[in-house]
DNA sequence: GCGGACTGCTTACCT
DNA sequence: ACAGGTAAGCAGTCCGCG
C-alpha cells in the first residue's frame, strides 16, 4: 500500500471508532492534548540568543513549555512559563448569572476563577464586556467528557487549542530569537537594515496604521535563519509475508534496521542480528563513511536510537507519524520498556518527542501549498518518498529485487540507509532551503514547528489572524457569528455546485499571432482585498453611514470607517513581497541574504496565494461568503475595464484568463499608457510577465501554446502534455513541438506544417502496424478514492483496477491505474493483463485525433483532413 | 429495441 | 480540506421513432 494509502486507511479506522464512541468531528480537532513530557531538558535561568522551536502544553507541569533551541551549542532549551497564564473561555453570562445559574461551572473540579473583560467585538464594531472563565488545565476548558464550554449557552475563544492561546496572548512568535534572561523569557531585538527601513516607510508615507505593523513584520523578514542541528530516522521491520506492511499498533515484528543520518555528520545503521542472515558484499551505493553496527538483542538496539533522538533538537522522518515513530514507541513497549523510558509521545494526531522536535516530511510536502511551491503545482501522484526524491534531488530510493527480509545484511544497510539520507536530505538540499522555508513559514503564521510542518495552509493563515486579533484586543469571532450577519451571495456560479461566481475567461481566436506581449495584474486578488479594504469585519459592516459605500455591481458595502484585519495584513504580505522582498530577492550582493530574501518572498506568496480562497472556504473559521464574492466581482470589473481600455487605446488583446491580458503585436508607447492608465484608474499594478515569439491557440480556452524569443515551448492545457495521456502520444507531440519551436516567422510556417503533418501519420503508421509496444499505449490515471466508492458510474481505469484486484493485485487510493484500450467487452485492461493483439486501434487514432487536432487547429488545418486518404497502410510515402 | 441528445461523473488542467 | 472555470472521455438516462 503507498503511505497515502496507508494514512487514509489509518485515518478511517479512527473515524469509525470514534464515531462509535459518540464523539463529534469538532470535538477531535479543537481538543487539547495534555500529554505529560517524562523527560526534560536542561532548564537553564539564562541563556544566550536561541531560536524559538515550538511551545506546547505539559501536562505534569500543567504549564506551557517553550522549547528553545540554542545555535552556539546545538542543544535544546526548556523554558517554563513563569507568568501563571491558564487556560480560558469567554462567554457572555455575567458573573453574578454564572453563580446562580450555571453553577455547575463554578463546581466544575478544574474551574478556577472568573474575571470581567473588555474586548472589542470587530463584527459589531463595539465595545463588550464578556466574563472570562478562567480554568486550571486545557481540558476543563473543552475536550474532555464534561467540559466547562460545553455547559454554557454560549463562548468565543474555547475551542483554541492552550498552547496556541498561550503564543497570542505573550505575542510569542515562533522561528524568532529568545533567551531566557533570570529566569524570563526575553525576546532578542533585531536589526532591520536602514536601507530596508526607509524603502518600505516610504511605501506606507502619510499611513500610520501600516506603519506601526511593519516595524514588528520587518524583524521576521531580517532575523537571520541558522543552521539547526537535525537527524533523519528510518527503521526496518520484519515482515513475514511480502506485500504486507507491518501494523504500527500491534508493533508484532521486530525492528532489524534503524538508520540514522544527521546534517553534523553521523552515518550509521544498526542492524539486528538475526540467524541466518549473510552478510553479503558492500554495494557501491553505500558510502564508505556510513559505520555498521550490529546488535544482539533488539531492546538495545531500540535503546541506542532513543539515545540518538534526545540528543537532537529537530528529528526528520518520512511518514513517521503514521508508520516509524508509531512502531518504535509500541514495539519498545511492548519489549517491556517504561514509557518515561521512551522519548517518544504519542498524541492523538501525530507523534511528538520529549525533547526535540518531530517533522513528519511526509506531511509537509503532502501539504498542497508546499506541493504547489515545490513541484510547480503539478503532478498529484508525488507523495513517496522516491518520487519527491526524485523531483527534488534527482535521486531515488534503492530499489529492491526481493523481499526486506531476504536481504543480506549490507543490502539491508544499504536500502535503509538511503531512505534516511534522502530524509535528511530533502531538509538540506539547495543550502537548506526547506528548513530555512519551514523558520520563515512559522514566524509568518506563529505556529510552532510541529503544527506548521503538519497543518494545511488555512490553518496558517487562521493562526496568523487570530494572533492578531489577541494583539489588538479583539474578539474572536465564532462561525456562526459571521455567517449569521453576512450569508448574503448574489451571483451565481457557471459550475453548478459552486457557490459564487469566478474569473473571466476570454475565447481566443484559434490559429498563430506573432509577437504577443502576456501582460497580468500582480496578485490581483490581495491588491483588491487591499484597495477595497475586504474583511470578514468591514463588508456588509454595522453602519448605516456606510451602506452608501457599495462596491460596483455588487449589493454589498464596505465599512468607511476602519481598516479591515485581513485587508490589512494581507495586503502588508503583498505589498512587503511584491515592492520589496522580490526586488531585494534580485539585487542582493551577499549570497547569504539573497537566498534568504528569496526564501522570505517564497514564503509570503503561499500565504498570499490562498488568501482570497480561505474566505470561500466553508472550512475556514473566518469563512465570509461576500468578501470571496466581492473578491472576484471586483476581478472580473479590473479584466473588463482593462480589456475595454486597451482596445480604446488600439491595442488588440487576442486572449485573457482571469488576470492576464494576451496582447497581439502591441505599439510599445500605448502598451505604457496602458500599464499607467491601470494603475491611476484601477489602483492595481500590471505588468508584462512573458513575451512570445507566437502563441498558437487551438480555439478553446486554457488551451494554447506559446513560443518564447528563445524557442522554449511553454505549453497550457493541451491534451499532449496531460499526465495521463499514453507516452507514444506524448512523444509525438513532443516532435511536433520541437519542429514548432524552429518557427521564426510566418515564412517558417508552412515547412514546419509539412513536418508536422508527416509526423503524425507516421505515429499513426506505427500504432497501425502494432509497432508501439503496450507500455506505450497505457493511459496512466489516479485512483482517487476506494473500488467501493464508485458508485455512480464505472470510468475505465477503475474498470482497470477491478480486473487487477480479481488477479490478486491490491489496489488503493492514490494508485496509479496503467490501462490500455482494448477491443471486446469492457474496453478496457490494466497493461499488466492486456496482450499487443487485443488493442482498439481505431479508439487509439481517435485519440492521436484529439492530442493533435488542438495542434493542427492552431496551424489552420482540420486533423480529419490530415489523416483522410492515406488509411491504407504504406500507401504514403515518407520520402514525398 | 435502437440511436442520438443530453446530463452527470471523473480526472487533469488553468488562473 | 484555499477558490471557481474549462476540456475531455465516458457512463448512464431520456426520448423519439410506428
Amino acid at each position: 500500500m503507498s503511505p497515502r494509502a496507508l494514512e487514509e486507511y489509518r485515518f478511517r479506522e479512527r473515524d469509525e471508532i470514534e464515531e462509535e464512541e459518540g464523539l463529534e468531528e469538532e470535538f477531535r480537532e479543537e481538543e487539547e492534548e495534555v500529554a505529560e513530557v517524562h523527560i526534560r531538558a536542561e532548564v537553564p535561568t539564562s541563556t544566550p540568543p536561541c531560536i524559538l522551536l515550538s511551545v506546547t502544553y505539559d501536562g505534569k507541569a500543567g504549564k506551557a513549555l517553550c522549547k528553545l533551541y540554542d545555535p552556539s551549542s546545538g542543544k535544546i532549551y526548556f523554558w517554563y512559563d513563569n507568568t501563571g497564564h491558564k487556560p480560558y473561555l469567554l462567554t457572555n453570562v455575567p458573573p453574578e448569572e454564572l453563580v446562580k445559574r450555571y453553577r455547575n461551572v463554578i463546581m466544575h473540579k478544574g474551574f478556577d476563577h472568573i474575571e470581567v473583560v473588555k474586548k472589542y467585538d470587530p463584527l459589531h464594531d463595539r465595545e463588550v464586556v464578556v466574563t472570562k472563565v478562567i480554568a486550571k488545565d486545557p481540558l476543563s476548558i473543552g475536550g474532555a467528557k464534561e467540559s466547562i464550554r460545553e455547559m454554557l449557552p454560549k463562548t468565543w475563544e474555547s475551542k483554541i487549542k492552550y498552547h496556541l492561546c498561550y503564543i497570542y496572548d505573550r505575542q510569542l512568535i515562533p522561528g524568532m530569537f529568545y533567551r531566557i534572561e533570570n529566569g524570563n523569557l526575553v525576546k532578542v531585538p533585531i536589526e532591520v537594515p536602514s536601507d530596508v527601513k526607509e524603502k518600505v516607510y516610504k511605501l506606507y508615507e502619510g499611513d500610520p496604521e501600516y506603519q506601526k505593523l511593519v516595524d514588528e513584520w520587518l524583524e521576521l523578514f531580517q532575523a537571520p535563519v541558522p543552521n539547526i542541528r537535525r537527524v533523519a530516522i528510518d527503521i526496518e521491520v520484519f515482515s513475514p509475508a511480502p506485500n504486507k506492511l507491518p501494523n504500527p499498533k500491534d508493533a508484532h515484528y521486530e525492528v532489524i534496521a534503524v538508520a540514522i543520518a544527521s546534517n553534523d555528520g553521523v552515518k550509521r545503521v544498526l542492524l539486528l542480528e538475526r540467524p541466518g542472515v549473510e552478510m553479503g558484499e558492500k554495494p557501491p551505493e553505500l558510502p564508505e563513511d556510513v559505520k555498521i553496527e550490529f546488535y544482539r538483542s533488539e531492546r538495545e538496539l531500540l535503546r541506542e536510537v532513543f539515545k540518538v533522538m534526545l540528543e537532537y533538537p529537530v528529528v526528520l522522518t518520512f511518514n513517521g507519524d503514521a508508520f516509524d515513530l508509531q512502531y518504535l514507541y509500541n514495539r519498545a513497549l511492548k519489549l517491556g520498556f517504561t514509557r518515561e523510558e521512551i522519548p517518544i509521545i504519542p498524541r492523538r494526531n501525530y507523534m511528538d518527542l520529549a525533547i526535540g522536535i518531530h517533522v513528519d516530511l511526509y506531511k509537509f510536502f503532502s501539504n498542497r501549498a508546499i506541493q504547489a511551491y515545490a513541484f510547480g503545482g503539478r503532478y498529484q501522484e508525488v507523495k513517496t518518498l522516491d518520487a519527491i526524491a526524485q523531483a527534488l534531488l534527482n535521486v531515488g530510493k534503492i530499489t529492491l529485487e526481493k523481499h526486506i527480509t531476504e536481504l543480506t545484511y549490507m543490502e539491508l544497510a544499504n536500502y535503509c540507509f538511503r531512505d534516511a539520507w534522502l530524509t535528511l536530505q530533502l531538509t538540506t538540499f539547495n543550502n537548506d532551503l526547506v528548513m530555512k522555508l519551514i523558520v520563515l513559514l512559522m514566524r509568518i503564521s506563529k505556529l510552532p514547528m510541529e503544527d506548521l510542518t503538519r497543518s494545511a495552509v488555512s490553518a496558517w493563515i487562521k493562526n496568523m489572524l487570530y494572533f492578531e486579533h489577541r494583539k489588538r484586543n479583539y474578539l474572536i469571532p465564532e462561525k456562526e457569528d459571521i455567517l449569521s450577519m453576512k450569508s448574503v451571495i448574489t451571483t451565481k456560479a457557471i459550475i453548478k455546485g459552486k457557490k459564487y461566481m469566478g474569473a473571466i475567461v476570454i475565447e481566443p481566436p484559434p490559429g498563430i499571432f506573432f509577437n504577443v506581449i502576456v501582460s497580468d495584474f500582480a496578485s490581483l486578488y490581495p491588491s483588491l482585498i487591499k484597495k477595497w479594504n475586504l474583511s470578514y469585519e468591514t463588508v456588509r459592516c454595522p453602519h448605516e453611514e456606510c451602506k452608501s459605500n457599495t462596491l460596483p455591481g455588487l449589493p454589498h458595502w464596505v465599512c468607511r470607517k476602519r481598516r479591515g484585519i485581513s485587508s490589512l495584513l494581507i495586503g502588508l504580505l503583498r505589498d512587503l513581497r511584491v515592492e520589496v522582498y522580490k526586488k531585494l530577492a534580485k539585487m542582493e550582493k551577499d549570497p547569504v541574504m539573497k537566498m534568504q530574501y528569496d526564501v522570505v518572498q517564497n514564503a509570503m506568496k503561499v500565504f498570499i496565494n490562498a488568501s482570497y480562497g480561505v474566505f470561500g472556504a466553508e472550512t475556514f473559521p473566518l469563512y465570509c461568503p461576500p468578501v470571496a464574492e466581492a473578491t472576484t466581482a471586483l476581478g472580473r470589473i479590473a479584466i473588463s475595464k482593462t480589456i475595454a481600455k486597451a482596445q480604446e487605446l488600439g491595442l488588440t488583446v487576442i486572449y485573457g484568463d482571469t488576470d492576464s491580458l494576451f496582447i497581439w503585436n502591441p505599439d510599445p508607447e500605448k502598451l505604457k499608457q496602458l500599464f499607467e492608465w491601470v494603475e491611476e484608474a484601477l489602483g492595481v499594478d500590471l505588468d508584462v510577465d512573458k513575451e512570445y515569439r507566437y502563441v498558437a491557440f487551438s480555439g478553446k480556452k486554457k488551451n494554447y501554446l506559446g513560443i518564447y524569443r528563445d524557442g522554449k515551448v511553454d505549453i497550457k492545457g493541451m491534451v499532449g502534455k496531460k499526465r495521463n495521456t499514453p507516452e507514444f502520444l506524448k512523444t509525438a507531440f513532443a516532435e511536433a513541438l520541437n519542429i514548432l519551436s524552429s518557427v521564426n516567422d510566418i515564412n517558417d510556417l508552412s515547412k514546419a506544417k509539412t513536418e508536422i503533418i508527416e509526423s503524425i501519420r507516421s505515429c499513426r503508421r506505427k500504432l497501425e502496424r502494432g509497432e508501439i509496444p503496450l507500455d506505450q499505449l497505457a493511459f496512466k490515471v489516479m485512483l482517487s478514492k476506494p473500488l467501493s466508492e464508485y458508485k455512480r458510474t464505472t470510468p475505465p481505469h477503475v474498470k482497470a483496477a477491478k480486473q487487477l484486484k480479481i488477479f490478486g493485485i491490491e489496489v488503493a487510493p492514490g494508485d496509479i491505474i496503467h490501462y490500455v484500450k482494448v477491443r471486446g467487452k469492457d474496453g478496457v485492461k490494466p497493461v499488466q493483463l492486456a496482450r499487443i493483439d487485443e488493442i482498439d486501434k481505431e479508439k487509439y487514432i481517435s485519440h492521436i485525433e484529439t492530442t493533435f487536432g488542438q495542434l493542427l487547429e492552431a496551424l489552420g488545418m482540420k486533423v480529419d483532413e490530415v489523416l483522410k486518404g492515406v488509411t491504407t497502410l504504406f500507401s504514403y510515402s515518407s520520402t514525398s
